[in-house]
RNA sequence: CCGGGAUUAGCGCAGUUGGUAGCGCGGGUGGUUUGGGACCAUCAGGCCGGGCGUUCGAGUCGCCCAUCUCGGACCA
């Protein structure tokens, strides 16, 4: 146990209060910083970094299916957000608006985007005149502005990076394709680089996105078995074209309205990441998106050779590709352990002056704490191997963790019972209703989170209604 | 937005009946150390969250505001 240690004893233990231990978190692990405006943070270096690794892997699984990156502008006129109703009225209680430019009063005042489906059909409107034009696959990485009321770091900023993804098409069937891919994308990304399992489905009427037909979804479980929503993507059939006076002459010459996507991915998923993977030590990073994938530490690093030892040894796994850092500040050996478990970097490789005599280096992994002799003959492949074995540990215990607290219930007060308990997913049976839905809300305090793509088949009761009904729906208490 | 708690040095806190501020850690420097949060010496660091009031005098009392935090409501 750690002794007088304050640093270990100034973060609150993960069951003991999971909220204060995700907030502690963040800050002691130097991911977020707080600012003199309430809900706008400073990411830090190292929170970041987390992101510009996922922004790298994102973009590049976009371009590589075709999308272009663009910039829109940071601000909608009122009248060009009000084109579409169902949209306005989803956003219009949380945008901030300029009224003022220099000393002069605005003739319209402009809202900071909350999001930018407007701004790109208004484009579209100018450049989308023939079926030769789509589809349109655009990107675009940018923040955009929430007035939350309140705020939370990496769940829920006032402001908060990520990107947005529109895309045109001639024909529904195609924007559906598009939008499932991305959501593939999505769960791509959780469950290949950050280690975080997802299940793919369809949000409710009642859950879905201000304007949308339909909204795929990917939800995650935190480590207290709370729900996270780690990316969505819309079809919008051909709502906002139609209201955007997007038209374009078909092969058939006919005037018709293109169908619409977007999708999103913000840095909440760092929050879901930390609260996936964090234990009472802080941070614990999956190795494909950690900033430091394996930090070397020189011990006893006064002594002749250690340090150049330890060098040499970051070159190696420098050359092989792996984000390395040495650890050379004059901070003592324990210090420098507890420092990097805070920050979650996946590997500790040790080398002193024993190792030097052996050939070995000592690695310490993060995820399960084990600590292996590793001979400097094998070592890059023992350290890939090591990279690898850590990401499929951490995507297993985060599967087990979501398995173990997923239930299947019959009753309204079977849902009620599992979640006031320890809480988790809860699969019913569901007619489909929003009355229904609600009523759930109101007698079990949940809401839906979505209805999964892969479904059992069978038939059973919605447990408000009664009626018989052959669609599953999960249900749980979300961040 | 509603309710509870908080705001004094970088961090964590103490500060009595109102009399212009202290401790620990951290930081700098010099030295000894280094395989799980080292040690000695020494130095620096504060408009007591902001405003208004009461008072000869406010960290301390009153009112207002801001921010953080934990619940709840809300959340495309």
């Amino acid at each position: 146990m750690a002794k007088d240690s304050r640093q270990v004893d100034a973060i609150t233990r993960r069951d003991t209060d999971f909220t204060q231990w995700y907030t502690d978190v963040c800050v002691k692990a130097e991911l977020i910083g707080y600012t003199t405006v309430k809900g706008m943070f400073v990411l830090r270096p190292y929170g970041y970094a987390i992101w510009e690794n996922i922004q790298k892997e994102l973009d590049g699984r976009f371009k590589a299916t075709g999308h272009e990156n663009v910039s829109m502008p940071l601000f909608i006129p009122e009248s060009l957000l009000q084109k579409e109703k169902d949209h306005i009225e989803g956003f219009a209680p949380e945008c901030a608006w300029v009224t003022m430019g220099g000393n002069e009063k605005l003739e319209e005042r402009l809202c900071v985007r909350p999001t930018s489906e407007t701004l790109f059909c208004s484009h579209w409107a100018d450049v989308v005149h023939s079926w030769r034009d789509l589809p349109k696959l655009y990107n675009q990485w940018c923040s955009v502005v929430r007035w939350e009321k309140t705020s939370r770091p990496f769940l829920r900023h006032r402001e908060f990076l990520w990107q947005e993804g529109h895309t045109l098409h001639a024909t529904p069937e195609e924007a559906i394709a598009e939008t499932e891919q991305q959501l593939e994308t999505y769960a791509d990304l959780c469950e290949n680089v950050l280690a975080m399992p997802v299940i793919r489905g369809c949000k409710t009427d009642k859950e879905k996105f201000a304007g949308a037909e339909r909204t795929y979804t990917i939800e995650c479980m935190m480590h207290d078995h709370t729900a996270l929503q780690g990316g969505t993507s819309h079809y919008f059939g051909n709502g906002f074209p139609t209201a955007f006076d997007i038209a374009f002459s078909d092969k058939n010459n006919q005037l018709v309205h293109p169908y619409e996507t977007s999708w999103g991915l913000s840095t909440r998923i760092i929050g879901g990441l930390i609260m996936t993977h964090g234990d009472d030590n802080g941070l614990v990073l999956p190795p494909r998106v950690a900033p430091i994938q394996t930090v070397v530490l020189p011990i006893a690093q006064h002594k002749e050779g250690v340090l150049d030892a330890a060098r040499a040894l970051a070159d190696r796994l420098g050359a092989m590709g792996i984000r390395v850092k040495v650890d050379d500040s004059d901070q003592s050996a324990g210090w420098k352990f507890a420092q990097y478990e805070m920050k979650g970097v996946p590997l500790r490789v040790e080398i002193g002056p024993r190792d030097i005599e052996k050939n070995e280096c000592v690695a310490a992994r993060r995820d399960t704490g084990e600590k292996t002799v590793i001979s400097l003959d094998t070592l890059e492949d023992s350290i890939r191997a090591l990279m690898d074995d850590i990401h499929n540990n951490m995507y297993a215990m985060a599967k087990k963790n979501m398995e173990d607290n997923t239930f299947e219930a019959e009753t309204v007060e079977e849902v009620k019972k599992i979640v006031d308990g320890k809480g988790g997913f809860v699969k019913t049976k569901w007619c489909g209703s929003t009355e229904c839905e609600n009523a759930m809300k109101e007698r079990a305090g949940v809401t839906s989170r979505c209805v999964p793509f892969v479904q059992d088949g069978k038939t059973g009761v919605c447990p408000i209604c009664g009626k018989q009904s052959v669609k599953t729906v999960i249900w749980g208490v979300a961040y």
